[in-house]
DNA sequence: ACATGCGGGACTGCCCGTTCAT
DNA sequence: ATGAACGGGCAGTCCCGCATGT
């Protein structure tokens, strides 16, 4: 039960710290423009080292560590809620935990995630690694196992009409609260799935 | 009306010859281990030229002509059709069109661009790009403008339907037909999108 | 006088295991496709650890401890047969003491060794080295100092003369027995070096 | 008929040029201390088109234009010699034919390539390909086609006794000169392979 | 106009020296 | 004090865009 020893901080922090200047050195001269060297640079680090970190370049922007936490708030939402409305709930609770710099920072990697093309795919293809665990999630509420058809299908148009607001709301310059829009195109999808009997 | 040309004519073969090297040395040898100077080699051009003809990798799997003509076929459904039962409308009349060796090279090709991660994540960018077209198809069904959130977060939805039925048709090693799983997945959003008030 | 000790006998097994699960990888997947890191993840230790055993990763497939038995029987071999026929008579014997499994092991060693270029390199290279023993054992049946560049000379010729049985060998996929093929390749050269005045 | 064109001069020259910055760096600082980087920096290209024009570092020292010569001119040598003899003659020839800054080139050559153990496995790679081309140049002369083992292992064997030659040359600090060596132990081989009858 | 060559940057793998943990 | 982890460096490969020559 001891902490998690002094090695393992210390490879936190380094990773943290490639992170951050590599984010300011993508908003300062855009993404293509920034090299590793240049990351490695920033981060005191070797070119080579870089890569112990991170597998590829696109990696800086794709790490998400609320994934998890939202599957976990979607299991504890009330029980009455059908799997929309849960995924609603487990959403806005979890983004009113975090502060304002958080929203920020949350903000300004989905947007530089829908940026550009290159991060863009990998994006859209870790969203629907994660349509599996929303899948489980949801699971109970439709009363059907996570593997059935009608679940995976479902929650993949989740993610679909997720990923589609993101972009929406990036198109239109962030004009709309982040989190709002997220809201508004999941209410699209409240009539749940089709009660097929297959 | 002129034929398109002999200089066009033969771009189109070369395109075409570059496309079936680079599908048969995939199957052979994998996509990765595949090179580009390996494809040009067999085609018979020099590295270089071959992007004139695509412009990544990548491509070489993901040029899909079918997209317009689903959004076609969905227009000219039947009217009394809400959009995801046009849709499937058109995937089935899309579908029978075409001649058992087309299938064939349909199926290949998805399972290929679902099977490796650079493939799938450039496709599933490409799949959201149609969404826009399908979007547009499906908005007079809805009664609203094709930019409503609701009804481009719906299409958003049925692509991420379709992708998800496209992965699990492959994880099961195409033991169903194609098309029978894409319908199904499809069956799943029949209830169509939320009626709100926005 | 005491046995090699515990911490002597467990660091003989790490070697062997890692040379054993190091093997069966270049066995599967070939021997550039084979990483370092693969062969330590097989084998339980970490990838810096395998340094400690092997200073390269050619060096796997290169260790030959019969190299001394085999000089070592030339000299003993009986004092009226010239160098050649020594060497075939030391050759023959060694070879008669070992069992199948290990002809087997040897064979597979070879044939490794001589098929990528990078090993094969570093082979040949090894065997040169030998050549030096070689030409010590060789010397008193030639009736000159070792140094002799006559002895040395025909020492190297020795080595070039089974280097290239061995190719062939391997070329044929193994058809004649190992021995055989190098017995053959060194009754070529019974004549002997020529009775310089140098 | 025409010229070579002024692009394929400008790549000779580059060729020539990334060598000789190369060779001069090695020189100074030795093999190992010199970097890619650095040559590719000297002979004024990006580190990637040196690999355009070497596959690898050690090609830098092993590129050897002489072989084909030395095979033509066994050929050409009298009938009346024998296959030993024959080399003798064509090494003899060769080297005359050649000016003294370029037996200085040949003989650094030689003496780099047998100095760094990289290098030398390389080398010695090399040489037993370009063993099979002697084998086809020394067959005639032994009245034996040149896939029997007899001709193979013989040239082989003439492969060996030269390398030898030249690490002896080498570790004497080039005392001697470089063909003279050579020269000499050739002498050793003159007896010829045994008359098999298989 | 069109192919080719070159630059450059991402990324991998090998290998070594040093630092840290047990 | 032994052995693992870590960082760094370099060779090498591949993709791809831009300049250059044919």
């Amino acid at each position: 039960m001891s902490s998690p020893g002094l090695r393992e901080r210390k490879k936190q922090k380094t990773r943290w710290s490639i992170q951050e200047h590599a984010l300011r050195l993508f908003a300062e001269q855009g993404y293509e423009a920034t090299t590793i060297d240049q990351i490695a640079a920033a981060a005191e680090i070797s070119p080579s080292t870089f890569f112990r970190y991170f597998k590829t370049k696109e990696d800086l922007v794709l790490e998400d560590q609320y994934d998890p936490m939202i599957e976990a708030m979607v299991r504890a939402a009330p029980a009455e809620l059908g799997p929309v409305a849960a995924l609603r709930y487990a959403i806005r609770e979890g983004y009113a935990m975090l502060d304002a710099a958080e929203h920020e920072r949350i903000a300004s990697r989905v947007a530089l995630s829908m940026s550009h093309p290159s991060i863009r795919a990998r994006a859209l293809d870790l969203f629907f690694v994660n349509a599996e665990q929303l899948a489980r999630a949801m699971a109970p509420r439709l009363g059907r196992p996570p593997e059935d058809l009608v679940v995976s299908a479902f929650a993949g148009a989740v993610v679909g009409a997720l990923i589609v607001a993101m972009q929406t709301w990036r198109a239109e310059e962030q004009r709309t609260p982040f989190n709002l829009v997220m809201d508004q195109a999941l209410a699209v999808l409240e009539p749940g799935p089709a009660k097929l009997t297959g």
